[in-house]
DNA sequence: ATGAAAGCGCTAACAT
DNA sequence: ATGTTAGCGCTTTCAT
């Protein structure tokens, strides 16, 4: 048989397609025997529920979606990983999308979300469009690593300016002096924050923070390029002592750029970079970072959604602990 | 209005539900004016079109599914994004499914893409079990780097037994001996191939290549780990001039090993990657490595689902060219 | 060009 | 513990 229905298994079976749905649902209020026998009908049919006929019916709401920028960068796979394994293990559908900083491609994913009837969103880093977000009214939606200034959406985050101020800070009490500054160009509350961050410390020990360098918007997808050549074009005019980013891949691309022009990390420049992917422990040289608990993100995340009724209001923000890591590519 | 059906769509524009459902499937038989009575009455009351109700009543066959085996590694992100972009272009739902190795994961994850009907499915990489992939007898069943040897799924491969075959050779007319393969252990005929192609060259040369180490299954996804625990346990008892693996991130490991005891790559040994992942060309040494077109693998995968009436026991074999790039990690 | 009506496969409410 | 029935929201004939 074809595509074997509810109403053939009970045939088969011999009792009713209500019986059947029982069956299927693990309900305990159906006999050892009556259980056997729509086993074996749905054995010997090879039938598989129909999911979207379920779902009609239900009007469940156990579907979930998560919006991310770019899903080949390590550091959203893993926040994708921490609400996904969470989903599976208690029976929630994950739709994953990713709009490559492009609107458009943003209001495309949503729309097809809204259609598969998703009840719970979270965004992940920039989402171009608030007024994007202001239409799901009626679903769940977290931010991770974005920040919500209307006090309704709940948010996770590290304190961004904190780390980047206490890092930068670490560099200078090492002595160095003069610190580039590498980011993308900064349109979200996070990235001003951890400019902030460095102007803080660079203008309390009265250093010159103009230096810093952005990169275009359009380079967010290759980042290790944008650090490549960023990094490039700093050193043609200048010499700077450390080299503080937003982001480990455009840290791993400044340290390759460095490497081929000889000159030494850490002892020449000491570089750092933000997020703390799986990668940059085994880097030449390691690199020295922000850790942000991703997976934890995306547990948290998935616990707002599930309990989609607290009152967010009172509690909106989830700021997480964040360490920088020393490793080798800062001077000791 | 909570959730807006098409009823009550069809009754604010004053025509019928079966004039709505045109509209939203944009058919060119409905009139200018009553279109435009029907997108207002859409726009005021919010209406998102209900997809399970939808695919109930249709039984279209557009959704795919893809099942790769870790979704952090890049290798196989860009796979997944070939077949993606395609989707999404020409209008298909795509599920991705991650199996971690595990047997259990798999089962599971194929249930679930049962009952949302997929109706084609791509596996990548290794499946562990070949009875799974037989129940799937009533949709399109593509390979991803992975042979099939009953001739009736299409497979996309490149030549691995050749290209590990022309890299050892490389490696061996640059006056390398000692070679070690590194790999995990060798459970599907891609492997096998890899494994034979670097025999080959070794036996044909009179070298020993009984000095291949495998690193066990369950590290598959720890691979920057399992390279660099391996190199290390290697240069504690040999010193090799080479190290052929077969993947970029075992090679990785093996760059970060070395590293740290000092030895110089390419100086002292060569090393070289599988798969071309972009970060090789960064890493310090850049990586040689056997580059595998990964987007294109999932592009052509997409049109043998789409196209799935084609006679696959004719011709169930796609054979991509495979060049390794040259880079600092090998001897010049 | 538009409307009326049937039904996709399932679950939930109610009945027995 | 099991059966009967209605209907979730849509698309698709078939009429008009």
């Amino acid at each position: 048989m074809k595509n074997p229905t509810i109403k053939n298994v009970s045939a088969l079976a011999g009792v009713a397609p209500s019986t059947v749905s029982l069956v299927i649902n693990d309900s305990p209020k159906v006999s050892r025997g009556t259980r056997q026998k729509v086993l074996d009908a749905i054995e010997e049919l090879k039938y598989s529920p129909n999911s979207y006929a379920a779902s009609l019916r239900q009007t469940k709401k156990n579907t979930f979606g998560i919006i991310v920028p770019d899903i080949k960068n390590p550091y959203y796979i893993e926040i994708i990983q921490g609400l996904k394994d969470k989903c599976d293990k208690y029976g929630y559908m994950l739709h994953i999308s990713e709009t490559n900083y492009d609107i458009d491609k943003e209001i495309q994913e949503l729309n097809f979300m809204k259609r598969m009837r998703v009840n719970g969103y979270v965004f992940v880093g920039t989402s171009n469009d608030e007024h994007l977000v202001k239409e799901i009214t009626d679903s769940m939606v977290v931010f991770i690593d974005k920040i919500d200034r209307t006090g309704k959406i709940p948010y996770i985050v590290i304190d961004n300016k904190q780390s980047i101020y206490k890092l930068t800070s670490y560099l200078i009490n090492k002595g160095c002096k003069n610190i580039y500054y590498i980011s993308q160009t900064p349109n979200t509350e996070i990235l001003f924050e951890r400019l902030a961050g460095y102007e803080d410390a660079m203008l309390e020990n009265g250093f010159n923070c103009k230096k810093n360098v952005v990169i275009s918007n359009d380079l967010c997808l290759n980042k290790l390029d944008a650090g490549y050549n960023c990094i490039k074009n700093i050193i043609r005019h200048d010499m700077p002592d450390a080299v503080v980013t937003t982001s480990d891949l455009i840290a791993l691309g400044v340290l390759r750029g460095l490497h081929e022009k000889n000159i030494n990390v850490p002892n020449e420049i000491s570089v750092t970079g933000f997020d703390n992917i799986d990668y940059t422990q085994y880097s030449i040289p390691s690199l020295t970072t922000v850790n942000q608990p991703r997976v934890q993100m995306g547990e948290i995340a998935f616990s707002y959604l599930v309990n989609s009724d607290i009152d967010v209001s009172l509690n909106n923000k989830v700021l997480l602990i964040s360490d920088f890591i020393i490793r080798e590519s800062v001077k000791k």
